[in-house]
DNA sequence: AAGATTATTGACACCGGTTACCAAAATGAC
DNA sequence: GTCATTTTGGTAACCGGTGTCAATAATCTT
């Protein structure tokens, strides 16, 4: 721990006294702050010993008025899934622990026609650095638009590339459903469902595709009984379940676009006495917490949401991370997400 | 929508420029800006016609400069369910919506050594005006220390009062576990199950004392066997699930001190084929999304945690939220939760 | 060794507000 | 009408850093 030296006066040391005790001009320090290269070794040594000293630590306030650019990122959200949102969180973290910089979080209300000045005031008056953008308003254009035109670097994030490869982290959500739903079909499965997610959604389109990519190579049909349309809550998958599992010849398997949507089938299978796995496969999507507090435990697609958040802020930033954190330009911007396989899934059952 | 006005050269208008269009000087702007007395009210009306005219909005930076104190307030939180943290952000957001103010978000980590120094550093650079302290870390009496010695105004947010009232947001915890039990008891149930939560929360803590006042008052006794001990996690319910339930003598009732630990329990109880609620009522806490996601849906408490995220800062910075959101005195600082009864929960089964 | 180059450092203005303090104007008392 | 008192507006310094550009020191050429 640093001597918790004060400066004259018992306040908060500043860089003139950082300056004064090295002996070197404040812009020496400055220097020596923000890394400069063209310093002597030894004085920069001289200057760091005086930092130390003194715990000086630079007033951001005064750095953000001088840069006029606050060393902050922001992270707009507007997402359902809390969950997602905090690892998301919690990896841009891991990214910017040692930096300068902090994380401001802005929930922005996709609803709301005022929601692009809402942003523009927000961005106006914070002046972050850059701005992460989660999925779904990540798919809106005129939001990178707005950054763009403003000086604020931004990053998308989203289930496909949305943009330009320095502007987005993504995961395959495509390759890995249709990984998710080879296997069912391989389990024996024929009679297979989809839980779709809301219209408008880019995620939900993804999904949707590698379903089908899995099903047009086995040579499958999905009869428009089976298409159940939802919107990534609970609640819409208990209609879609009710609707798929009243049907006369319902499916043996479902897919859900996402976790909460599958809580809501399996609850309609537990009502209807129908068992899962035995007589009804599910798989969800975002291995959320619910995947883990239901039972039977869902098998599910886990997308790495924590390494994306680091990935984003390495990506948004890269330059104020130190060294180390720069993303090689030959790393893809697609992380890669995973199934997970837990107790929803059986072999279709015989009988069929 | 104001004119889009730019000041000299494209850039954003600063105070000189308002001063010159308005013919006064920038000390009258800075008056006006902050709502100085001691104005005619020509020169007022001056001002903010020429603020109007070309779309002024003060620099947030070169204000937290000159008043030495960022117009942020931290958030500081290590809570394990995410959807508690991003409620009570948006019920905080709801309250300074309106204002100049901004959130920062702050995870910490309860478990390192460092946590102190970490935040003292997180509040010396970010200066915030005040910090809110979410539970369990609002129980740490050092962390609400550090913020009064920095000069940083706090709010410490808890199952009961953990403070002087002007540092106070609670819940009544204890007061509705006890009516919660109260109704399982007049449900018929005599043997009840406790799952407790981790040993140093006061929340956990605070949930027993309702749950014991309950039975106490029943004349009823806990069995060591019926108290289980969780640390609010879904493996740590499924082990106190997997204990109780293979009593020779069973519960036929269980409170769990969470809804994670209570979808455990469930889970447990499917798994070995005892019907909830028929054989096994099952109560939690916390009305997270898990509640609902389980099946059958959970009985519950709810606490008011977006309400308590606008009290919290209506507590912490009143003068900085405009007119109208001060808390009145006489307001307690206890915000009420509710026992929100769904389908878990029957009377106890009559061949005990 | 002198002059040319280049690497380091410093002086000073400036970022966009605020406060401290002073001057001018307005008001009231006598 | 003059002087003391209260309002109001202006000037300058300051908050704590950064940018520009010139000055100085170090290194290289020939």
């Amino acid at each position: 721990m640093a001597a918790q030296g004060k400066g004259p006066g018992g306040k908060q040391p500043t860089i003139n006294d950082v300056a004064a005790l090295a002996g070197v001009s404040k812009k020496t320090v400055s220097r020596v702050i923000n890394r400069s290269e063209f310093l002597t070794e030894k004085t920069r040594r001289a200057v760091e010993q005086a930092i130390e000293q003194l715990g000086f630590v630079p007033n951001p306030q005064a750095r953000a008025l001088a840069f006029r650019r606050n060393f902050l990122i922001a992270l707009l959200h507007d997402n359902p899934n809390a969950q997602t949102v905090l690892n998301f969180q919690q990896g841009v973290l891991d990214a910017i622990k040692d930096s300068d910089l902090a994380l401001l979080v802005r929930p922005v209300d996709r609803g709301s026609d005022k929601m692009l000045d809402d942003v523009r005031v927000f961005l106006e008056k914070q002046r972050p650095i850059g701005a992460m953008l989660l999925p779904p308003i990540s798919e809106n254009d005129d939001l990178a638009a707005l950054c763009e035109n403003l000086g604020v670097r931004y990053v998308r994030v989203g289930s496909a590339l949305l943009d330009d490869a320095r502007h987005c982290v993504s995961s395959n959500d495509r390759e890995v459903v249709a990984e998710a739903v080879r296997g069912l079909i391989a389990r024996g499965h024929r009679r297979i469902g989809f839980v779709r997610g809301p219209a408008g959604f880019r995620s939900a389109a993804e999904r949707e595709k590698g379903f089908m990519e899995a099903l047009a190579e086995a040579g499958l049909e999905l009869p428009d009984a089976y298409h159940a349309r939802g919107n990534y809550r609970y609640a819409s998958g208990v209609e879609a379940g009710e609707a798929l599992l009243a049907l006369a010849s319902p499916p043996t398997a479902i897919f859900c676009s996402n976790d909460e949507m599958a809580a809501g089938v399996m609850g309609i299978a537990h009502g209807k006495g129908i068992a899962v796995p035995g007589q009804l496969s599910i798989i969800g999507f975002d291995d959320s917490p619910t995947a883990t507090h239901i039972w039977p435990a869902l098998t599910t697609v886990r997308w790495p949401i924590r390494e994306m958040g680091s990935r984003a802020a390495r990506t948004l930033v890269p330059d104020f991370l130190g060294f180390g954190a720069k993303v090689a330009s030959d790393e893809s911007p697609v992380l890669p997400s995973i199934l997970v396989e837990r107790q929803s899934v059986a072999a279709a059952p015989a009988d069929t």
